[in-house]
DNA sequence: GCCCCCATGTAAAATGTTACATGATTAG
DNA sequence: CTAATCATGTAACATTTTACATGGGGGC
């Protein structure tokens, strides 16, 4: 079975917040690093029998109806070595560069309305990950935590704003082509 | 059936490419819109297979091996009302934030090849799009075409940069995590 | 009484990659 | 002759989302 990446973010969280439910682990992985990973009930559920089947985490007895899991000591040691490996490099795939790839089909107020979404959407971004930063920083998270948190908080702030200024910049290109056809616009990217 | 954006991708380089066979599409798509999207063969063969069924597009004779593709005005209709909409959010997945975020049962050494890997494979990226930014204005593409080109060129050579310089700046962070603990390290964040 | 949140789980469908099978043509 | 590239396609597998089914508890 090769190595889905489920498997380890169930285990990280459940190292880094303590025993949790299935429930709890979702609500967790959406708000703690909902910016740049998500998982969906379809597969926590599953994965989490898995990996109990496997010894990488314990369930506690279901008392009520939440049934807590535990990381085992086994789990650490699978958590630590996959943590030490070179992650894989990213495929990114956006739809909002195809779309304006494919500008020349599109009319300038279309292709003005992608740009202006994209750089309101990362304009929203950037608020609530400084407003996030803010409230880590004022919160009770301390030390090594509380620093890697704030590096990949860090990392969509930055990311968003090169988007942002990005889109400002082709708008302006998109602007200049409707004014002055192609030549201006590939001017105006100088 | 749910709109995939694999349909449109293929419709969108026969409308810009003109008539290709399943392996140009490919070899198309991994070139020019390789950074931020690509397919398969098993993706691609089945859908120009349904695309054809639908009327969006049309096989030529198949005449030695080959078999080109055109797109039909149903096709171009098609094309045109989903680039109409507005796309969907787009949801980022990043193992390497994964890593980072669980970067306190890490050790600092790990942490820090984990920033340089990040930051030099970005450098490199940013070396490759420039250059190609620069092939694409030595090129004979022309007027909205080019422009609509360069626009999401401009787009990955952003991110990368942003991916550089906050990969460097955590880099010093881990750095003064290791001199000084994790207060100098917050510090430096400032 | 009803709605929302907590909580668990399964099933089906959609999406995507990788491996395989086959064969022609071309460059060294 | 041999390796690479061109070319088509299928099958198996892996991943992920969405929808469904079920039920308890608390607030209004």
């Amino acid at each position: 079975m090769r190595e889905k990446t489920t498997t380890f973010v169930l285990l990280g969280v459940l190292a880094a917040g303590g025993p949790m439910t299935g429930y709890d682990l979702r609500g967790w992985i959406n708000g703690a690093i909902g910016h740049f990973w998500s998982e969906s009930f379809g597969q926590i559920y599953p994965e989490l029998k898995r990996l109990t089947a496997e010894g990488l985490i314990s369930a506690a007895a279901a008392a009520d109806g939440r049934k807590p899991y535990r990381i085992t000591p086994a789990g650490r040691t699978a958590l630590t070595a996959w943590l030490e490996r070179q992650p894989q490099a990213e495929t990114v795939r956006s739809e909002l560069l195809l779309k304006l790839y494919f500008g020349r089909f599109l009319g300038t107020e279309t292709a003005r309305d992608l740009l202006t979404g994209a750089r309101d959407r990362a304009g929203d971004r950037i608020a609530e990950l400084e407003t996030a930063a803010t409230d880590l920083r004022r919160g009770e998270t301390r030390g090594e935590e509380l620093l890697f948190s704030l590096l990949v908080t860090d990392r969509g702030i930055a990311a968003a704003r090169a988007e942002r200024d990005w889109a400002a910049r082709a708008l302006k290109a998109v602007d200049a082509l409707e004014d002055g056809g192609p030549d201006a616009a590939l001017a105006s990217l100088r």
